[in-house]
RNA sequence: GGCUGGGUAGCUCAGCUGGUUAGAGCGCUGGUCUCAUAAGCCGGAGGUCGGGGGUUCGAGUCCCCCCCCCGCCA
């Protein structure tokens, strides 16, 4: 029997669980459902990260203690899972005490082994944003990137881990484990920024005191490792890495799911990390997408954020489970909108396999009375069972690369074969001409497709397809699984059970409330349709913004003081322009090819005056330039007539 | 700016080492059966395979140039 170790990532604390965070969970369960169906000895673990800095800070606003606060948020997690019924094994917490044994265990042991050492961390540090910035990221000036304010060097004493030592041996072990990463289009990156060069990673900070101290054993109370390491052991110490060890044995881990933002930890830091505690590494690392709505980021400021719990209260946790299963190819992003769910219900579902069950149902209800037998499938339906044997073969390839859309993809074939086998058979005629049994043979071999569809089906969705299941007279189990599909067996006889349609269509969005942009977008709508008919508005109706939005930009006049052309770029020219501000902006802009540097001095220009600052060839660039451009050329947007540096544009 | 990946039917995508009329699902549309959830089944329309050169008897598939999109890095 196989041992299978199957991993989310542990989930910060710091916010509500949304759909990202069930997606990730989704996935890992039908994973360990999957395995568990085959009859491996599964390990499915999940968990919250709660320590950091971040969390602290979360806590005090809300005055509480930072532990009151994290059991809450945990408890969230926890729940929604439940609710969910989300099948892990384990729910750990990085504050539970044996987590903390085995990370300093850890550390001690990377210590012991010279992979850690002290040192002190050095960095510009932005007070506003409580952050370190490398050098290479700084504007100009050595200013912030994100707030723009001036940072200041700071000197932090640190321990350090000896990532650049690694930096062979992961690419090797990437070499030589060709779908350790997936999907393999992440492989490329984490490649080519390994091969860039690693530089030793800052694993404790003094700046903060939540977080697990490194072991007494070094006396150095006032470090706190760093969120990252921490973190990871997640996955070793819920196995009991550093305390008893009984479960290692289900290390190293079979499949550990992370979000792409959270690759590079997890491709990089985390198989370091094991390599130098002598641990072997996990043999997939999948990164999944991200989910967007309707088109569009979510966000809480757009008010379109997807609440798993309102989707599954409106179309079925089963339902939403399967459609991000079968919509999206793994690591691709996804979108979510309500038409994009309701088609697929209706389509794969309702009409394919909803609806083929209630056609056996209905037939075997006239026929004979629901019983049905499996005893003449084989004589008249030799080739539909083949063709559906064979399709059953090929799916688990399927979940080893995790794709999992193009294993229900292929499982739906199923259904095709019985719903043509119906056609093509017409039982209802075969009983008017009394061959009452290849009617019955062509009703027991779609149950008998049902059931082994089922099965496939069981890890998406458990709770129908039992259901299913139960309506045919057999249970999903291990043994069942190995009947019907490993040995292509047939259902014994049984009794159907008349059932009301397990997904009814759906006819309309089911949840209420739209995202703002939609809202947004009905009274405009209106007005174009009230447009007479011979002016019939040339506007597009959508992606219309409000004279509010059009403001947010500012638009300024602005003279050219100087211009020069930026060297070793063909495109750029460096300029000096006068908004009416104490000191002029300085602008990158792409127009060298259209315009010389003589040529623009003392002219005006329209200037986007609230852009955030970028650097250009390592140069900063507080601004742009208005221009209209097609395929002859380019020219800049200029006043009119002269204005004052600075006039505003609206 | 550097490096990946990609641009194929209305939409989402398949097309391995170049080879008959470029495929699937959904959508649209015509027909048809009646066991069934206005479901099923059969058929149809729809693509100058991002643009331009080139190699070849023959290129979506190889080479060069250009344009655009996503991602990673800077």
């Amino acid at each position: 029997m196989n041992k299978n170790y199957i991993t989310t990532p542990i989930y910060y604390v710091n916010g509500e669980a949304h759909i990202g965070h069930a997606y990730t969970t989704f996935i890992a369960d039908t994973l360990a459902r999957h395995s568990r169906l085959l009859g491996n000895e599964t390990y499915f673990l999940t968990g919250t990260d709660e320590h950091g800095q971040k969390i602290e800070e979360s806590a005090k606003k809300q005055n509480k203690p930072t532990q009151e606060f994290a059991d809450e948020i945990s408890a969230t997690f926890k729940n929604l899972w439940d609710e969910f019924d989300i099948s892990y094994d384990q729910f750990i917490r990085t504050t539970d005490t044996s987590h903390k044994i085995g990370v300093q265990a850890a550390f001690e042991k990377m210590v012991a082994n010279g992979d850690i050492y002290k040192d002190f961390y050095e960095g510009n540090y932005c007070v506003s944003c409580e952050t370190f910035f490398p050098e290479s990221q700084l504007m100009d000036g050595g200013c912030c990137p994100d707030c723009g304010r001036v940072t200041t060097i700071i000197k932090e004493e640190s321990y350090f881990f000896r990532l650049s030592k690694y930096e062979k041996p992961l690419m090797e072990y990437y070499e030589a484990h060709k779908d350790f990463i997936l999907p393999k289009s992440r492989r490329n990156e984490v490649m080519s920024f390994v091969r860039s060069g690693l530089h030793d990673l800052s694993v404790t900070r003094t700046s903060f005191s939540w977080g697990i101290s490194v072991p007494e054993s070094l006396n150095d109370p006032k470090h706190v490792m760093y969120v990252w390491l921490d973190a990871l052991m997640n996955y070793v110490t819920a196995l009991g890495y550093g305390m008893d060890e009984v479960k290692m044995d289900f290390w190293p881990a079979n499949v550990q799911l992370v979000g792409k933002d959270i690759l590079r930890f997890h491709a990089i830091y985390w198989p370091a990390f094991l390599m130098s505690l002598g641990l072997p590494l996990p043999k997939h690392i999948g990164a999944h997408g991200w989910w967007t709505r309707d088109g569009e980021k979510m966000s809480k400021s757009k008010g379109n954020v997807v609440d798993p719990r309102e989707v599954a209260k409106h179309y079925g946790a089963e339902n939403f489970r399967y459609f991000m299963m079968r919509e999206v190819p793994f690591g691709q992003d996804g979108d979510f909108s309500q038409r994009a769910l309701i088609d697929r219900m209706n389509s794969d579902l309702s009409n394919d396999l909803g609806n083929l069950l209630n056609r056996i149902i209905g037939m075997s209800e006239k026929y004979s009375d629901f019983a049905i037998d499996s005893v003449n499938v084989a004589q008249y339906h030799q080739k539909e069972l083949h063709d559906a044997d064979t399709i059953l073969a090929t799916l688990e390839g399927y979940f080893d690369e995790l794709q999992i859309h193009r294993y229900l993809e292929e499982l739906w074939k199923i259904f095709t074969i019985g719903n043509k086998a119906i056609e093509e058979h017409a039982p209802w005629v075969k009983v008017k001409e009394g061959r009452l049994n290849e009617a019955l043979a062509t009703v027991a071999l779609v149950a008998n497709l049902l059931a082994k569809a089922s099965i496939m089906l069981h890890s998406v969705m458990p709770k129908t397809t039992a259901t299913i299941a139960d309506a045919l007279g057999f249970e999903i189990t291990t043994a069942s699984y190995k009947a019907l599909i490993t040995d292509k067996g047939l259902l014994a006889p049984f009794v159907i059970k008349k059932i009301p349609p397990l997904f009814p269509r759906v006819e309309e969005p089911l949840m209420q409330e739209a995202p703002k942009a939609m809202i947004e977008e009905e009274p405009k709508k209106e007005v174009a349709l009230k447009t007479e008919d011979k002016k019939v508005s040339t506007v597009p109706s959508e992606g219309l913004i409000t004279i509010d939005q059009f403001f947010q930009t500012a638009l300024k006049i602005g003279t050219v003081l100087e211009a020069q052309e930026v060297p070793k770029s063909s495109k750029l020219l460096k300029l000096q322009v006068d908004l009416g501000e104490e000191v002029p902006r300085q602008i990158i802009a792409g127009i060298r090819e259209y315009y010389s540097a003589e040529s623009l001095i003392g002219t005006q220009v329209c200037v986007v005056a609230n852009l955030k600052p970028a650097k250009l060839m390592g140069m900063l660039s507080e601004g742009m330039l208005l221009a209209a451009k097609d395929s002859e050329g380019l020219s800049l947007i200029r006043p009119e007539k002269p204005r004052f540096s600075g006039s505003s544009i609206g």
